[in-house]
DNA sequence: TAGCCAGGTCAACACCTGTTGACCTACGGT
DNA sequence: ACCGTAGGTCAACAGGTGTTGACCTGGCTA
């Protein structure tokens, strides 16, 4: 039954399957890539795919797992963070296609909903209770997420032109004052 | 084959399809919102939805029609404008299901992202050319949307706790600087 | 009153989906 | 040489999908 951590022959073809799934949930979201092609694509019998993960919520599950690597701002000056925490977004972004997925399926999915949901409060908040106010950190996290989240929309899924066409440095410059004030601007607690 | 404009009693039903049609499309996206499902909300047999609308598609074209309405802001004191097109959108977005059903179908289906691009360039950059230099009204509406679609993503689809928690007034304080940034804040032509 | 036709029903089609279970195959240990 | 088993194939299932065409029906007009 067990064996030592030498690979098996089998973790080859479960990492095609993972990585053909991420590609095809990026593309497709969630109920239009079918088991059978993902399976195509790792060159496999679908029934394959089940044996590996079960089914396909779980497949997703697996495929979409995430991990934001927040850094450690606290270090940096306060009027540079808001710029290296987009920049780390939008490198976060490009080289790793599950936020891709996790986007798409989210807006369909309920299970890719809550894993979205999580990320936010489980990644993002926590390092933001370094740099503000914990008791705000929720609601900080929550409105960098509504333009974190916007922006890569806009960019990568939808492909809206303008915000497609611009450069990295400028949608630096564009995002990076929204993002500090976000994370550090004052709260009228009147309202 | 003609007939004067009072109703026909096919009218009624063709309402009903079209509202039917509004609720599972922004309460399921695309694919999910069958045309049963839909019929059946309508109280009506499927084969109606077909004779009507022809097929899914142009059903879901015609349920995803949308007008911004998007008032004349020009009359306003510059610094009223984003608070006023914040409340605007959030006007908009509340009392229209069409524009969830827009949003959540856009993000898997090609003509409906093409739709929201429409949208924007259409409807949204139209009136910023009268607030700024026409020539960057394109790129000032795209960074709008970033801001509005990912608010509205993450209030009123992904239903992040602290986003959805925001009252009327708290969002407006948050979004109305940033998209007031957007509209009228200066752009480096260094980069 | 007869007949037409907009409006509506019904059953079926062809296809695609996730999922299953029976079967094959090659190889490492005895 | 043998056989157990990890790894893989194949064909089929049950159910759901968009879509179609044949058929009914009730009210209006001629």
């Amino acid at each position: 039954m067990s064996q030592s951590p030498g690979e098996r022959r089998s973790d080859r073809t479960r990492a095609g399957i993972l990585a053909a799934a991420r590609e095809r949930f990026a593309a497709d979201g969630y109920e239009r890539a079918t088991i059978r092609a993902i399976a195509a694509d790792a060159a496999i019998d679908p029934a394959m795919v089940m044996r590996y993960f079960g089914n396909k919520e779980k497949l997703f599950a697996a495929a979409a797992e995430f991990d934001l690597r927040m850094p450690d701002f606290s270090a940096l000056p306060r009027e540079e963070v808001g710029a290296a925490l987009t920049n780390h977004f939008l490198d976060r972004w490009e080289d790793d296609e599950s936020l891709k997925a996790l986007l798409r399926a989210s807006v369909t999915n309920e299970v890719a909903a809550e894993r979205m949901r999580q990320l936010f409060a489980g990644q993002l908040a926590p390092v933001i209770k370094n740099l503000a106010d914990p008791a705000e950190a929720a609601t900080r996290a929550g409105l960098v997420a509504t333009q974190a989240l916007g922006f890569a929309l806009c960019r990568y899924v939808l492909a809206l032109p303008p915000v497609a066409a611009l450069t990295r440095p400028q949608a630096v410059a564009w995002l990076a004052p929204t993002i500090t004030r976000y994370l550090t601007g004052t709260i009228d607690p009147a309202l």
